[in-house]
DNA sequence: AGAAGTTTTGAAAGCGCTTACATTTAATGG
DNA sequence: CCATTAAATGTAAGCGCTTTCAAAACTTCT
């Protein structure tokens, strides 16, 4: 019962040797109760938490880093912020990390163009305790050091070609299998494909279920219906608007292999004229919150990203919690989410081609 | 020119006095150098910078925490992250954050209901040198120990009524104002206002304009019509259901408060079979990067969501710069966004009614 | 009661950095 | 050329915590 009110009223913040003094034991001891470690007395236990609540006392996180505890903080390395591709992963991390009681420190990728800054923040300067990285575009400048230094990290929808990385991603191949064979039932055999950029292994694997499916229905792949892509709405906009203005045979479907691109694609369809899905119809793939509200719907392919965020700040935990176990993959299943914007392979298609 | 390859491969990572050796200073002046100090000479500084370099060097920031620098981390409370809204606003703070050199801590408060828990992470750990509030719903349990600590802070689309806060806003009651008379100029008698939770102030500024718009324009205000909300599009959806199904007269135009809440208003509107804007025009209130996708287009009145982050931001940061700035509020103008959700007042109104 | 554990504790050594404070070196002036 | 002042650098003391290490306090068992 050591009343430590004495006159040194210069002091800011409560340190543990104030509750070490206020429970009349050693920093020692206290450092051992707030980290749950075993051999500690009952009473003294009790002391110390009772100075603890009484004084308001809080760890300073930066000196617990520095003496080598934990952080509790997990780096976020996303591609940007204003899409809800990202929110939605996001706000899946974060309820994961939230029940163990970590936080998130953000990096946005666009202001990292190199691995240097990047690097450093993150990974060498000793904050982070581990790293989530959404759908990172490249990822060969950094991942080596991540795994010299046997750094936790696991990709979130995006694959390390060697296959020595934690990933999460979800069944892209079979997404767009189901999607284009949705199409094809609907009866559209020229079916137009927004790509992603191929660096991104999700892009690929999307492109080749669509060409396995066109395959396996007995329709020709058409190289000039393959429009390339980076998965942002403008380019799906533009790509879409170069085709439909090109004069060509017309695709009847287009199948945009992320949400964003779709949106674009839809614009640029109804600016030319057509409407959706009476002429064109339109699929997407990743199901992010907007898909449900544009008009028409959205009919897509999901992606369960809330659940891909939670399994991922829940591999990565594990991770922290031991290090050494094998990279693992975790693959998530798709579903086609059937909404408005596509329809059945147009009647009055001739009718537009004239126009 | 000392190369330290030494036997000495135990060590992990590269310390300020490896890079002390390595240039044939101290420590001292490494860090000096590091931190931009003015005196030092210019051939040892390009040593330092020379060596720091060859040896890859990162400074651990919980050290440098520990010791009184700066650890450039500010943190970032908001209420989720799965809506449009936070991420454009998150998106200009990053931005501005970005070019200060800077990285966010995110803290989401769904998950810190009561003070302490925030509070702890975020302030009396030590780590972040600001705080930057995004609409925070409840802000009197930890606005005061801000203050106390000379805590720096700033609140972004929410206000403290002791006008003791840095704040950054918009013309919410002059937005609303705008909104309003232009509903009013389409020949709208009968609106339906949706309002979020009075603790907020933005909702009240909101209704206020509302309201002063109406009796400026010699119209009535109907308490009937005032809807309790909470910002939230479930919300806006129940509510307006509840209106629109109780049979009294109906309104020919909602303004929601904010674009979720006017989403939930259009889903019911159609769940009821009227047509927006034909029966019904709807207005929001935000600019929120869906309103301009979902069908029809939204009217809403623009708050600069990205230019608010920016103008925290900077505000944050120059407060961490100058502790002693007196508090300074930054109400940014707002704009009527026009699109195609609202229509002058149905002629076809009574034969809707009689439906 | 004394040996042989076990459980509980405290003292003290850092973690890597910043920052007085002290000291050395260079520059200036008479 | 030496005092005087300014510039440049090094020494050392922490920042608040975790974690050996070793000692103290109990138990248990002959």
């Amino acid at each position: 019962m050591v009343d430590d009110n004495s006159s040194s009223n210069k002091r800011r913040t409560v340190t543990i040797a104030d509750v070490a003094n206020a429970s009349g034991t050693s920093g020692a001891t206290v450092s051992r109760v707030l980290s749950g470690y075993e051999f500690v007395k009952e009473s003294t236990r009790n002391r110390v938490m009772e100075a603890v609540k009484r004084l308001g006392y809080v760890a300073n996180l930066p000196a617990r880093s520095l003496a080598g505890g934990r952080s509790r903080i997990i780096g976020l390395l996303v591609p940007n912020l204003d899409n809800g591709y990202v929110g939605t992963i996001a706000q899946g991390i974060d309820q994961a990390l939230a029940s163990a009681n970590y936080d998130p420190i953000l990096y946005t990728s666009h202001r990292h163009p190199g691995k240097e800054t990047f690097y450093a923040n993150a990974i060498a300067n000793g904050l982070t305790e581990g790293l989530l990285l959404v759908a990172p575009q490249v990822l060969t400048t950094y991942l080596d050091s991540l795994r010299e230094r046997n750094f936790p990290y696991v990709l979130i929808d995006q694959t390390d070609a060697t296959e020595n990385s934690n990933v999460v991603e979800s069944t892209n191949r079979q997404g767009a299998y189901e999607a284009t064979q949705y199409l094809v039932k609907l009866g559209h055999t020229r079916i137009a494909f927004i790509r992603g950029a191929l660096t991104v292994q999700s892009a690929k694997d999307r492109l080749q279920g669509f060409k396995d499916a066109l395959e396996d229905c007995g329709i020709p792949v058409c190289e000039d219906l393959i429009l390339e892509g980076n998965y942002q709405q403008q380019n799906g906009y533009e790509t879409t608007k170069t085709l439909l203005q090109s004069g060509e045979s017309l695709p009847t479907a287009i199948f945009a292999s992320n949400d964003l691109s779709a949106f674009g694609a839809m614009d640029a369809v109804r600016e030319c004229g057509f409407s959706i899905p009476e002429d064109i119809s339109i699929i997407g793939f990743d199901d992010v919150p907007q898909s449900s509200m544009v008009y028409p719907k959205l009919t897509t392919v999901r992606q369960p990203l809330e659940l891909m965020g939670k399994v991922a700040a829940r591999m990565l935990l594990e991770r922290i919690g031991c290090p050494n176990l094998p990279p693992q993959r975790n693959t998530l299943d798709t579903q086609l989410i059937i909404r408005d914007s596509c329809g059945p392979y147009p009647a009055q298609r001739d009718r537009i081609e004239q126009a």
